[in-house]
DNA sequence: GCCAACGTTGGC
DNA sequence: GCCAACGTTGGC
């Protein structure tokens, strides 16, 4: 199993959308080092969802729920979409403020590659995101 | 709102 | 194949 972070703007489309249609088709991705994570995917594998520019913090937690396939209606066939459900919010927003600072996330593609859009998170990674985000 | 960093396009 | 010009992303 691999965990991954994917960018939204919440103008968008934000975390509690996505709460709210359960889940949705992650298309629009136009970058070819983040499509190819997004061939990655595994069905299964947790996806944590930033909110970028205005907020810049990992506000929820979503599943892969289908494989990425070919984007419909992209007539180049370069473009690839997964499906990913919502999960849940995270208690507390993990602002990227606090990546920056922790030194167990410094190798965050987030901290100095600012804009890839979809990106691997390793399992100390994600565990210790979750950790911040359990902190009151 | 500004601008640095990055990615893509297209002329040569 | 190089690189200038341009467009976009996203932090600040």
């Amino acid at each position: 199993m691999n965990y991954w972070l994917v960018k939204t703007e919440k103008e968008t489309y934000s975390f509690q959308r996505l709460m709210k249609e359960r889940e949705s088709l992650w298309d629009g991705v136009r970058n070819y080092q983040a499509r190819n994570n997004l061939k990655l995917m595994s069905v299964g594998d947790p996806v944590l969802i930033y909110h970028s520019v205005s907020d810049r913090e990992i506000v929820g937690v979503g599943v892969v729920s289908k494989e990425a396939l070919p984007e419909p209606g992209d007539e180049t066939g370069r473009w690839f979409a997964p499906v990913i459900a919502a999960v849940k919010e995270l208690n507390r927003p993990v602002t990227l403020a606090e990546v920056k600072m922790n030194d167990n996330l410094q190798d965050l593609p987030l901290v100095k590659h600012s804009r890839l859009s979809v990106m691997p998170v390793s399992e100390m990674e994600y565990q210790e995101i979750i950790r911040l985000s359990e902190l009151s």
